[in-house]
DNA sequence: GCCAACGTTGGC
DNA sequence: GCCAACGTTGGC
């Protein structure tokens, strides 16, 4: 799962325990969010944008049982109201996350562009933009592996 | 700030 | 359904 430390990083999922990713206002996503996330299903941690490192900082934890409404979406104040949402039947959800680890070795985005055990990571194909992606186990173990080195 | 690669919107 | 215009993402 894709964030941006500026708005928020595994440093402020450390400090909080556990939070409500919300603001996901893409499809595929909020299918993804719907059908396959259960709880107790990890999460890489990747720091997209970043001004320092861009990559994998840690692993979280899916801890809600279900995705549910976003509440964003009917918040004016919020960072992506979507006025086009009906209440009655809403658009978006969102899942809560809690913190597991922080990687003692972030895995950069150059440094999984030159390991070739890893190009079939989804983050690593041209033209992808989804802030969430299934990871094979085998990536998972081996980028827990290489992290936590 | 630039730009490639998407995704979304809306006219037809 | 097509497609142009526009908006967003995210690496650099």
């Amino acid at each position: 799962m894709k964030s941006e430390p500026d708005c928020y990083s595994i440093d402020d999922l450390e400090r909080d325990g556990q939070t409500l990713w919300d603001g996901v206002r893409n499809y595929q996503v909020r299918n993804m969010f719907r059908d396959d996330f259960t709880v107790g299903d990890k999460v890489l941690f990747y720091h997209s944008n970043a001004k320092k490192e861009t990559g994998i900082v840690g692993v979280a934890e899916v801890v809600s049982d279900e995705a549910y409404v976003d509440p964003t979406q009917f918040d004016e104040a919020s960072e992506h109201p979507d006025p086009k949402s009906d209440p009655a039947n809403p658009r978006w959800l969102a899942v809560d996350v809690a913190f597991v680890q922080k990687f003692s070795n972030i895995m950069t985005l150059e440094a999984m562009k030159t390991d070739k055990s890893l190009q079939k990571l989804k983050i690593l194909q041209k033209g992808n933009r989804l802030s969430v992606t299934p990871v094979s186990l085998t990536d998972f173990d081996l980028l827990v592996k290489k992290g936590m080195k």
